[in-house]
DNA sequence: CGTTTGATGCTCT
DNA sequence: GAGCATCAAACGG
């Protein structure tokens, strides 16, 4: 197969266009559903993301400014923004736009969908399949995604890439406040795919 | 089954 | 020093 990458064995398709990401993040997180996030030869196919609005939005890391830490989701869109929370654990985002303005989509949850014997090798815990990617740090623990993913482009081969495999998004996607948030729960900027077994469950307790 | 609690260390005040 | 865009083991019914 002629101009045949690494990346068409692991799955078809295309890298997602930067420009359908230079929009808003609360605008660009529902058409995520159904893309699939890959990394070497694992990937997942994105069941459940949250929107993160920039300045503008109190539980958004980029809230108080740019820091050190967030340097990437006030850089352009395309890019991964990971980062370490909770002493433990890594979660990723994809930058959107406009270009300095810090909106960004958390990858909360994905389908395993290649690498599947990689994935339960990279977490010992999991049992069952739902068990690999129903969460955001999950996700990036079955893909083996860290800090050294930290401003990947995601149009890019070579790191972590964003595929667009011809599946579309659900024309009616579950919507809900987001997950783990202290402020800025008012806004229902958490969107999944209906009925998806990876879609993360409430983890009980939730004030 | 559903709910609670401990782990663990970086980031910003 | 407080808080954190979480997870999994432990606990109780």
């Amino acid at each position: 197969m002629p101009g045949g990458s690494e990346q068409d064995l692991v799955v078809p398709g295309h890298p997602v266009p930067r420009r359908s990401l230079d929009r808003d993040a609360r605008l660009v997180a529902p058409e995520l559903l159904g893309k699939v996030l890959v990394h070497g030869g694992r990937a997942a196919r994105i069941v459940e993301v949250e929107a993160y609005a920039g300045g503008e939005d109190p539980a958004s890391h980029a809230f108080r400014g740019r820091t050190a830490r967030n340097a990437v989701m006030f850089g352009p869109p395309g890019h991964l923004y990971v980062y370490f929370t909770y002493g433990m654990h890594w979660c990723a985002n994809v930058v959107c736009g406009p270009d300095g303005g810090a909106s960004a989509v958390l990858l909360r949850a994905g389908a395993p969908l290649a690498g599947v014997d990689e994935m339960f090798g990279a977490r010992p815990a999991a049992r069952r399949e739902r068990d690999l990617c129903s969460g955001p740090a999950k996700l990036c623990q079955a893909l083996g995604i860290d800090g050294s993913a930290n401003g990947d482009d995601l149009v890019m081969a070579g790191g972590v890439v964003l595929v667009d495999d011809g599946t579309p998004p659900p024309h009616h996607p579950g919507v809900s406040a987001r997950i783990g948030i202290s402020a800025g729960q008012e806004h229902p900027w958490r969107w999944f795919v209906p009925g998806d077994p990876n879609v993360s469950r409430p983890s009980a307790r939730r004030p």
